[in-house]
DNA sequence: TTTTCATTGCGTAATAATGACGCAATAATA
DNA sequence: TATTATTGCGTCATTATTACGCAATGAAAA
C-alpha cells in the first residue's frame, strides 16, 4: 500500500451480507494483537473511482467479480476515527512505524453494503492486518472497532428500505431456491413473520419468478418446487422499483 | 478560510429546494468571472462533523437553522474534479494564488439535499467567490461547473423516492396551505399529475392534516380550506415511514 | 405396505385501498 | 343576479390485503 497514492480523510468500510441458515451474515476480519474485529476496508487510489475501489475491495476478500454493492451512507463525525486499534499493529511490526501518521489522520468512511450469495464465497482472503476472516450471524457480532458496530446497523436499515422498492434475493439467494427459503430471507431481512400464503401470492404477482419444475425432494414433507429469477423480469424490477406510496 | 484546517478531499454540495410557483426552485451562485453557476458548497472544518458542516453552509446560505437536510450521495469519480472554475478567481484575485494548490487537489463530494420553505429565504447570501446567489426553476438550469448538474438530478431523484415513504410537505410549504396547494408539490416532486379527489382522499388518510378551519379567500372560485401538518403525527411518519411493499 | 407427519400448493371470504368519475356548493366576477 | 372556476363530498367497479381452510405429497414410522 503507497500511501502517498491514496486520496486522503476518506476511507471505505463495506457490510457484506451473506444468507445461510435462514440468517444474515456479515463478513468480519479479526484484527491483529487485538480481539476486535472490523469490517472489510481500505482507502481510494488516487487513480480509481470510489465506487470502483469499493468493487475491488469487495474482489479482494472474496474473489467474486459483478458483486450488488451499494453506497449507503458517510460517516462524518469529527471523532469517529482514532488510531487505538493501529497501535498494537505498529508495536508488533504489523505495520510499519511509518504508517501511523496516515492512520492519524481524522478519517470520514463511505458505508457501501454488498449482498453476496453465501455458497460462492468458498475462500474469504484475510488482509495484513488480520488473523482471519469469518462471517458472523447478525445477532452475535462480536466487539468492532471503531463506529463498526453503527455502520452494520444502518446498513441492515438500508437493507430493509430497499427490500420494500426492489427484489434483493437475486443476489443473496442460490440461482434455484424454494418458496419457503425465500420467504425466510425476507422474514429475517424485515425482522418480521409473514403469512406464508400470502407471501407466496404476493412475491408471484410480481412476475420475477419461474417455476423451474424442478423440487427439492430430501426432506420429510411435500417437495417444494423450486424456482429462478427471470433474468428480464428481475432486472426490470431493480430499474423500475415497485410502485408505492403516490406514485 | 484556513485550509490547513480543513479535511482534504472531501468537499460538502448542498442542493437546496424550495418550491415557488408552483415549481421546484434550488438555489444557486453565479460565479464570479464566469457564466457558470454552482451549488452552495464548502470544505469540512477538522473540528466540525461533516452533517453539522453541511447545515452551517445551508446556515450561511439562507440565514435558516434547524432545515431539513439529508445527505444522498458521495460523488466520487476519480475525474471529477478540477480547478478550471478557480483559475479565473486566482487570476483575478478573488482567491490567492496560494489557494491553488488546495482547488488542485482530487475531491470527492457528499452531496445533501435540504428541503426549506421558499418565502422564509428572503435574502440569500452570495459567497466571496460569487456574483449573486438565485432561486432557479429546475426546468432551467443554467450552465453548473463540475458536475453539479449531475448532482441535482441525483437530488431530485432522492426526493422522489423519499416522497413514496415519508411526507416532505412540512418543509417546503409555508405553515398553513390548501389542498391544491400541496398536491401540486407532490405532482412536482414525482412528474407526475394525480387525481384531485383521489389524492385528498389519500393524503387525508395518513392522517397528518389538520383542517384550520380558515379559507384562502380572494380567487374567482369556491374558497379552499386551509390545512396545518399535524405536529405530533407528522413527526411520528417521519419516523416511522409509511406502510409499503412488504412491511 | 400402510399410516402418520410436516409442510406445500391452491383456494375463499371479508375487508381495505385504489382508480375513475359525477355533482352540488361556493367565492369572486361579469 | 347569473356566470365561472374550482372545491368538497360521494359512488361504484376493480384490485390488493388479511386471515384463514384444506387436500395433496414426500419421507419416515409403524
Amino acid at each position: 500500500m503507497l500511501l502517498h497514492n491514496l486520496l486522503p480523510g476518506l476511507s471505505i468500510d463495506c457490510v457484506i451480507f451473506g444468507f445461510h441458515q435462514n440468517e444474515l451474515r456479515v463478513l468480519l476480519l479479526k484484527m491483529k494483537q487485538s480481539e476486535r474485529w472490523s469490517l472489510p476496508g481500505g482507502f481510494i487510489r488516487l487513480d480509481r473511482d470510489v465506487d470502483e475501489e469499493a468493487a475491488h475491495i469487495l474482489h479482494t476478500r472474496t474473489g467474486l467479480d459483478n458483486i450488488f454493492l451499494k453506497q449507503f451512507h458517510l460517516f462524518g463525525k469529527q471523532n469517529r476515527s482514532n488510531t487505538s486499534h493501529i497501535e498494537p499493529l505498529i508495536e508488533q511490526n504489523v505495520l510499519p512505524a511509518s504508517s501511523f501518521q496516515w492512520f492519524d489522520q481524522r478519517f470520514a468512511t463511505i458505508g457501501y453494503y454488498a449482498l453476496v450469495e453465501y455458497a460462492s464465497v468458498t475462500q474469504p482472503i484475510a488482509d495484513t492486518t488480520s488473523d482471519c476472516i469469518a462471517w458472523c450471524p447478525l445477532p452475535d457480532i462480536p466487539s468492532l472497532i471503531l463506529d463498526h458496530h453503527q455502520i452494520i446497523e444502518h446498513a441492515r436499515v438500508a437493507l430493509k428500505e430497499e427490500l420494500n422498492f426492489r427484489p434483493v434475493g437475486r443476489n443473496l439467494l442460490p440461482d434455484e431456491f424454494t418458496m419457503p427459503e425465500l420467504q425466510s430471507l425476507y422474514e429475517t431481512i424485515l425482522e418480521t413473520s409473514l403469512d406464508r400464503r400470502n407471501f407466496r401470492r404476493k412475491i408471484l404477482s410480481l412476475g420475477i419468478l419461474k417455476d423451474t419444475g424442478k423440487k427439492r425432494l430430501g426432506a420429510a414433507n411435500k417437495a417444494p418446487s423450486l424456482y429462478t429469477f427471470d433474468e428480464v423480469k428481475y432486472a426490470e424490477a431493480v430499474e423500475k422499483g415497485f410502485k408505492s406510496g403516490f406514485l
